[in-house]
DNA sequence: CATGAATGAGAATTCATTCAT
DNA sequence: CATGAATGAATTCTCATTCAT
């Protein structure tokens, strides 16, 4: 009570780490709030105490989890100083294993095309939000003569895209397969 | 009308095309058996003596456009006799506007994440069946030394990834903008 | 087609003998027309060929249960001279293997409590059908000095409740016990 | 209203003992969740809020039904000296007016045939608890030699069968019909 | 005689949400 | 801050029955 750290999850945060991996287990809408209540033991009106709705939980969620992969692509991106490295260092961090969880949820979110418009601005703004620091370390790359000339803003497209389907693949296809050379594999084809 | 060939569509496929909208509308958990009977323009109780419940229905969807999409990928893949060419016509398959909606539906396919191990069974016949014929064209690009030599499979599974990435972007960020080249960037990027 | 005897079973016996069996195993509300055209091997349709609606079917088992149990038991009370005798043969055919099934649907007749008059009605009638051939033997020996002085209808009534909770005994509690000596024990009773 | 004590039944109650009801009017299958929500003035998914499932209804209604009816069989076990006495006593809280309706809903739970093995076996541990005390007195009464040798719980078994094929003549055949000596004939029948 | 297709009505159950305490 | 009780609306699915062939 008078301590040094509280370290009791308050109930808000039992609530949207439980809703997290509901969505995870479930997606965005096949998960009810009865489950969220058993899942974060509190009551189901003790949840209505602290998030208006259903849907804000989910967007919170979602919000959540684009903010802290935005912030750690953002850290890796100035990881280093030669633009190979800190690239490097970014698609690391998209396929470190602590985020294949949170990547799920990213991937879940494909969901949110049948699922308003309010998702779309989320995923729109984070994604911007995602795409800059790479856009520049690549365009760094090109100016410097590191990376040949390509088309920077499909290339990172692209690259997403490979991360995901890796994930993806790493998931539904063969879960036990290392796929260590990935980062590797992934510089080669954008870099060589 | 006229007499050559009846072309009233059975009942069961107004179930299946109207639930394959319903799917690309709403994802697959939130559409229901009312609306999919409203669309369909059968009774709910009609659509239950052609199906024995919801998840069959889903089920077939998704057999129904990988189907689909795999036979496309197949033709696609040995339209021409150079390497390049089959590799580009598969690319230019994938992302052709008639594919986009079908693609739409496996993209959606992701929350199969959480629906059960039926879903992933069936993704992951199809996706062996789509990854097979392609494969054997970039083998066979690095055997003839058109393309430099990359790991296959992981090339593979960066292309898949590159054109959802596409689509996605095209659905969610800029709808309108064209992306007429993506064919040759895809090439440049995995063949240079 | 041509032949002596026809071993095919009709199409309305079928469905009787089908229902026969549901209703032994659901009841007679909890059993449904998918599941008797499943059993009986004939479409729904088919049997609405055959009967008017379900009520009507149900009635029709119940009947026919009804009527051999009465024959059976016409039968065995005409099958000696003496009243002991005769009791004797009418007990042993209530409790004789081959009529516990049918015995079991008259059970479940009870339900019938809540069935509508037309079955009530139907009870009554085979009820008092195969009460009297009973209160006659009682009678008989009465008059004939065998038995003691007794309530005769109320001893009838006593006995085949008797005979119900023997079977149901056998049943629900005890399937493997053998109650060999039941008739003696009921006759011990009734008569001594 | 006054203070006293709060008579306002508890939802709960109001829920089984409408629920009581509409089974002694329909059986245990044929009575709806609507019906139910209806006769107990609450709304269906309040019902639900209380229990599980229309299973778990209709056993702790059995439950309830059996529980009472075993306790006043105890009840009357105890209630006098003699052995006849007290079987008199059981035998007429048998045959009670108060004791018809209940009697009827475990008539009715014959039903319980097609119903499931967690009937039966309320059935069979309700029977056994109910059976015991009745024993007890029959077996006492041989010890004294008020009671002629019988096999105890055989007679036991006819006794129960008895009072049923008593309560289901006057319910099905002669409702008016007063039975007063019911309980003299059958310790007359049993007792000689 | 037989049946596949079709259906309106209704079944049990779950939903997100509100409110009095 | 927390919750048990309550609910209207919607869910998936089943029912007995009809009808055109």
């Amino acid at each position: 009570m008078s301590g040094v750290t509280n370290v009791e999850p308050t109930s808000r945060d039992r609530v949207l780490s439980a809703a997290q991996q509901l969505i995870i287990d479930h997606g965005f809408v096949d998960f009810s709030m009865r489950e969220l209540a058993e899942v974060s033991g509190l009551a189901k009106a003790t949840i209505y105490h602290h998030f208006p709705d259903k849907q804000t939980i989910c967007h919170s969620v979602v919000e959540i989890e684009f903010a802290d992969l935005r912030d750690r692509i953002i850290t890796a991106a100035q990881s280093a100083e030669s633009p190979v490295e800190r690239l490097r260092a970014v698609v690391d961090e998209l396929l470190g294993p602590q985020l294949e969880r949170r990547l799920v949820v990213l991937l879940a979110a494909h969901e949110a095309v049948g699922l308003g418009m309010h998702f779309h601005s989320i995923i729109k703004r984070y994604r911007n939000e995602m795409v800059a620091p790479i856009v520049d370390i690549i365009q760094d790359g090109i100016d410097r003569g590191d990376f040949r000339t390509v088309n920077v803003e499909m290339t990172v497209i692209s690259l997403m895209g490979m991360m995901q389907s890796y994930i993806t693949h790493r998931i539904l296809i063969s879960p036990d397969q290392q796929l260590d050379n990935i980062v590797e594999h992934t510089l080669d084809l954008l870099l060589n």
